[in-house]
DNA sequence: TCCATTGTCTGACTTTAGTCAAGCATCGGC
DNA sequence: GCCGATGCTTGACTAAAGTCAGACAATGGA
């Protein structure tokens, strides 16, 4: 690793930290604990499982818990039963929640205002287009695929999600019945593997191997969440399920695209996939590629 | 101010102190508080008064003081009197301190090699490149150009400073008896103005307004700091003396400059002064500059 | 020389943040 | 319908962070 990034690097946390995280947790306090104020912020417009805030956040439940009767308390928030299992509780902002977390929005803007007031114009662009860069790979930086049964329900979530798009993108639409090139089980351990890329904790990414023979496998349903995209997920994805195709000794891999689908188009290129005759008669496909590992 | 650039600085705030400064605190305890791990820090190499230290981590002068006791007790920094002032105190760390200090920083390097794992080369550079642009324009964001009596301490330090370099720069030297276009009193109010450009407390740039006629004024002495240049430390002293020739309701500003300066000359040339024939006898300047108010 | 100010230290607090274990209801699979 | 796992809550703690007021010595200007 590059010396002269790991300085930059440190120089810039410790900057950051001191500068920005101090100024925000004055800005962020309004005589209330920060935590309680950072809980507001992660609460959002629609509510959350108290279970999703606390792998967000990384709290104790028991701290969680007592952080969220506050809030209550208070009258800034609403515990409900969430939705199917009755043993999660779902919180919301009532009414006085969302004026109190539009309150905090307005201190936040008058922090951000106080970092630019200084800078001239073009330098507030230049600054901009910084952090949204920083921004963008350090959210990339913390993706972490991880291999998942395809049948798990977060698995299922990606892969209809997947197919929605894809009926959505393709000329003629599409039809899962009439794609059955991968199904469950074909991806699942050991003769395939199905991979997940999860964001703190949301899944924002999915991918699938599946062996096609004794020396062969084929990429399947590799896919990213619109929220996610630009951040190099489908990239982890598909490096992950070749060194996976390695380890499980395959010597080529293949896969197929429509050719709708621009973006994978140009990734199977760049990841060093060279375009071959038709393979297979999928319906779908309109492009084959392979690969020599 | 521009919308969209206050919610990408918030959105920035919110990410950067949630990720790196969580990832701070858990990398930079090692079995200590944190405020006595930030403390070694900011002693650096030549120790600090406790006053300085004071100011710049803004804490409460007991609680640092017990920090600060806690650390000597930790055989990690000595106390000493602190130079003139006998009530002033002195820290500095001890070759303990110093080990424990390299501890740190590998820590520190560990955490900013974990940032990078996941990126590949070409996203490692552009991560480096873009945290160094935000470091810098935080940086000069924060910097502040204030009016301050030419005599006072730390302007006199400046323009030290700002003579020395002249005399290492010029082709035969400088010997600043034999510049006497601007003695102190002539930068002073109310008929001049001398500013002080500052950054976390120490000085890091000068520049001074001399009253010439009724209605014109001579810009001398603008100085930036070597650890302070690209940060547009020196434009912003030349835009306050502009503010301030204007308030005092002068329309022509003029300046010189020595061919050896050539970063000033392109200063110059883009805050909007125009290269004008001879107006002085210096004979250190070989260009002369004038801006209409 | 006096006196208000400044820099540091000490004692006596409070609040925040966080941990750990036990308890209770609900769920999913058998 | 039983049982281990899961999601949340409660009680009982501890450590860290921070506040406030008072004491004391050194300083600097009247």
């Amino acid at each position: 690793m590059d010396e002269s990034q790991l300085r930059q690097i440190r120089r810039f946390n410790r900057l950051v930290t001191r500068r920005v995280g101090a100024l925000e947790t004055n800005y962020l306090r309004r005589g209330r604990p920060l935590a309680e104020a950072r809980l507001i912020f992660e609460i959002g417009a629609d509510g959350v499982d108290v279970r999703t805030l606390r792998s967000r956040l990384g709290l104790d439940s028991g701290y969680l818990s007592r952080l969220v009767q506050s809030l209550k308390a208070q009258g800034l928030i609403e515990l409900a039963k969430g939705g199917g299992d009755g043993r999660r509780r779902r919180v919301s902002l009532t009414r006085r929640g969302i004026a109190e977390r539009a309150a905090y929005d307005r201190l936040s803007d008058r922090l951000a205002a106080s970092m630019l007031e200084a800078l001239d114009e073009a330098e507030r662009g230049r600054l901009a287009t910084a952090m949204g860069e920083v921004e963008r790979l350090i959210r990339a930086a913390s993706v972490e695929v991880a291999a998942e049964a395809p049948n798990s329900g977060d698995a299922r979530r990606c892969l209809d999600a997947y197919f929605s798009e894809l009926a959505a993108r393709f000329e003629g639409g599409f039809d899962v019945a009439k794609d059955d090139s991968a199904r469950a089980d074909d991806m699942a351990a050991p003769s395939g593997l199905f991979v997940v890329a999860r964001l703190d904790g949301d899944a924002v990414g999915c991918g699938g191997l599946k062996r096609t023979g004794k020396a062969t496998g084929e990429i399947k349903r590799v896919w990213t969440a619109p929220s996610a995209r630009g951040m190099g997920v489908a990239r982890r994805v598909l490096r992950t399920l070749e060194a996976a195709a390695r380890g499980m000794g395959l010597r080529t891999l293949r896969l197929d695209t429509n050719r709708a689908l621009t973006e994978a188009h140009a990734l199977y290129n760049k990841e060093g996939f060279r375009q071959i005759a038709r393979f297979n008669d999928n319906p779908y496909a309109d492009h084959w590629f392979e690969k020599r590992l």
